[in-house]
Formats: C-alpha cells, sequence, structure tokens
DNA sequence: AACGAAGGCTATGAGGGTTAGCCTTCATTA
DNA sequence: TAATGAAGGCTAACCCTCATAGCCTTCGTT
C-alpha cells in the first residue's frame, strides 16, 4: 500500500551502532542517525519511538552478536579449552565493540524479555561451566567467570590499568587461576585420595566443603596430622 | 573584593552527586544543580568549566570517598580478613550509590591526574593483597580481586543476574574462591611440604609452577607417585 | 570616595528531541 | 480504470538544554 520505503529499522539500527561506536553516546543524535540512512529526523520516528528506543535496539542488536561470538568460539568439546576460548571470544568482542559493549552492562533498568535473551546467550557458556564446576555450582561459577571478565575489560576499556606492569599477563593469570578455582571442586577429591591414601590425616572433609574456600580447608586439615 | 558568594565549588558538586544519584544522569542539568544551590545556571560556569567538568568532579569525590571507606575497612592486620572486609566495604558502598559508582569506571578517557589518584586508591588495598599472594604477584592479583568485585558488582546494579539462584551465595562463593586461588601460591609449599614429609612423592614442582594453575599441578604430580 | 574584581543576573543563540500536520506514492479494490 | 487509504516521507514548530555575552551589584582595598 505505502510508498517506498527509503529506509528500515534494520538499517537505523546498523547506522546508530556505527555512529555510536565510531563518535561516541554524545554524537548518537536522531538527526545523525537520519542522516546517515538519508532521512530527515522526524522520519525516524516512523519506526522508532524515541531516542532511548534506538539505543535499546542498538544494544540488543551488539548482545545477539555477541551471543553468536560465544556459541562460534565453543567448539572443540574440551570444557576447559572451550573456556578458555570463549573468554578470548568474550574479550576480542569487547576490544572489537568497546563502546557499545561498555555500554550494553550500564543499562540501570533490565529490558524486559531480557530474561529469555539471557538465558539464550548464557546457554552454551554454562553448559561448559557445568562441565568444569559440576551443576550445583555452575551458576556461581559462571557468575564468578563472567563477573571477572567483564569488570576486567571494563576496567582495560576505561584505562583504569595505571599502575604499569602487563595487562596481558593479568588476564592470562586471572583466567588460570578463576578456572582452576572453578574446577576446584573436582580437584580436592583427588588431592584428598592421594593424601589419605598416604595415611597423612586421619580425617577430611569429603563432599561438604563449607563456604570457605575447598582449598583453604584442605590445606588446614594437611596441617593436622 | 568580591559580593558574598551565594555558593561554592563543594556546594553545586554535593548537590550535582546527589541530583545524579538520586535522579540519573538524565536529570544532572545545570539548571537543576543551579535551582538546588540557589543560583541560576549561568552562575555556575564561575566555578565549573562546564557539565562535563561538573561530572568529572563528582565522580573524583566519590572516588575519593570510596578511597576513604577501602582504607578504613582494613583494620585488623589479617590480611585475609582485611581483604575480605575490604570487598564488602567495596559492595557495600557500590550499593549506596548505585548511579555514580557504575559512572565512575564508564569514563572512556581517564582523567589526567588518574595515575595519582590511582595509587592513592589502591595503596592499602595492594599491601594486603602482597601479603596474601607476594610482592610479584601483587599487581596481578589486585587485578583479578578488584575485577571479579566490579564485574559483579555492576551487572549486579544492571540486574544482569537474571537466571534466578542467589546472588548472596554467588558473591559468597566467588570471593573465597578468588581469594583462595590468590592464596595458593602460599599454601601449595605447606601442602608440599605435608605431602612431601609423608612421603607421597618423590618429585615435585616448587616454585616454579607455570602458568597453569598451580592446584592443577600439583594435583597431577599427586597422581604420579 | 573611587576602583575593580568576584560573582551574580538576563538575554540570547545553537543544537537536540519530539510532535503536529501535510503531501506523495502506490497496492488494493470497486 | 479510477478511487481509496495507509505507509512513510517532509516542513514547521515547540521546548529544553548547554553555553556565552555582556551588564550590574557588592564590597575589600587603596
Amino acid at each position: 500500500m505505502p510508498a517506498h520505503a527509503q529506509t528500515s529499522t534494520d538499517a537505523i539500527v546498523a547506522a546508530g551502532r556505527n555512529l555510536l561506536e565510531e563518535r561516541g553516546m554524545e554524537a548518537l543524535t536522531m538527526r545523525g542517525v537520519a542522516s546517515a540512512v538519508g532521512v530527515r529526523a522526524p522520519s525516524l520516528y516512523k519506526r522508532v519511538r524515541d531516542r532511548s528506543d534506538l539505543v535499546r535496539l542498538i544494544l540488543e542488536d551488539v548482545a545477539d552478536e555477541l551471543t553468536s561470538a560465544l556459541d562460534a568460539a565453543a567448539g572443540c568439546g574440551d570444557p576447559v579449552a572451550d573456556a578458555r576460548a570463549m573468554a578470548s571470544a568474550y574479550r576480542a568482542f569487547a576490544h572489537d565493540n568497546p563502546v557499545t559493549y561498555s555500554l550494553m552492562f550500564a543499562a540501570q533498568a533490565a529490558a524486559p524479555g531480557g530474561k529469555a535473551r539471557s538465558i539464550r546467550s548464557s546457554a552454551t557458556f554454562l553448559r561448559t561451566i557445568a562441565e568444569l564446576a559440576g551443576p550445583d555450582r555452575a551458576l556461581s561459577a559462571a557468575r564468578l567467570i563472567v563477573a571477572w571478565a567483564h569488570g576486567f575489560i571494563v576496567m582495560e576499556l576505561a584505562g583504569a590499568f595505571l599502575l604499569g606492569g602487563d595487562v596481558e599477563e593479568a588476564w592470562e593469570f586471572g583466567l588460570d587461576r578463576i578456572l582452576t578455582a572453578v574446577r576446584q571442586a573436582d580437584e580436592v577429591p583427588h588431592l584428598v585420595a592421594a593424601v589419605e591414601g598416604a595415611g597423612v590425616v586421619g580425617e577430611l572433609p569429603g563432599r561438604s566443603l563449607g563456604s570457605v574456600g575447598s582449598m583453604e580447608t584442605t590445606s588446614l586439615a594437611l596441617r593436622t596430622p
């Protein structure tokens, strides 16, 4: 029925995302986006409720792309290698999209439908972490890893690592430590079995490692022969 | 010489901070701040270069207060307890100042003088972590902890933990695991000594734990008697 | 008493978001 | 074939915001 459309919601979102990433949040103006897609500002309101709606659409686009990148990174089947690959892909994506990435978690209000999106975007990662840390701890372990990765990347992008040192080394150090920490629930029984077999200690906490770190508990137990 | 000042930079910053925290970034207008301190908007420009300068001052104020809160939290001398106390204080501060806290690391450009501020604000924490992880690893370890804490808090404040589960539990889990992971470089020798004394293994890696997590290394060594 | 600087004010302009209301196009349909 | 009407564009206009220009008042200093 209508006249031929000169633009589309997708084109508007793409232009907006580009503008946002290239020139920052302040440069993301309705006039600017309109000009980029070849129409005048008021025409955008036929497809987008308002500017904040445009921002939401842009960030959803970024989030979807990030999800795809993560899914693509986890291919090999070995949970440790997959977790590492996903962490690398995550960081690489953030480096490629610094502005929009930083904004993704800056939204104060969780968008409606965010839960479904969240489930979808974390499914592969959660499955991998469940293999690493066990199903009971998968959620907490995943939150540990994601929180660290996100925090590290945000600080890195914001230029918050001002004390010198090798940031790359800090990333590797952190990733190693965290992947190891997450696997401890699995590793400790091996240790315990080995030590128990050697008769170092009479009684050891088995699976019932409390909220205190299991390594700590084990080490304490070992010092009380 | 002048007429009596009706306001001050401090009052402007305080009013701006309050407005920002209470009603968000969009409500932080020059008119709004001016009205809160009892003058007209143009008068603010006698004390503040422009709006972005005001934002900078507000965030510096927040950062200074956070530094004080952290310093005050670390009193007891035991590095583990101090690290826990600082982590709690950090999170509590963020919960008390959610908007401004989130903005602190959102600044894309590092402010000039940020390095001096960074050194000051992290001194106590770095000292504590150095006791925990050793001076060589202090910086990487501190970055691990801060990145995790910041990432966790940002996600928490943004409402990004949508998959259910107990967020409090995830925080405790993460803190335990990370503090343990950071201490491993110190703990392993104890373990090694205990195990060695018991004659479980002949040869063990001593200090030369590679980039792979030390716990993993130890566990592998224990399985090869 | 005059000076002059600090610190207020009004007026104003530029730029951005958004709405109102109109016009053109063109697939559908009588 | 001609009328219809909705989609989608446009201009004009409004309001709000930041920011500057330029003026006026105050009051310590000289």
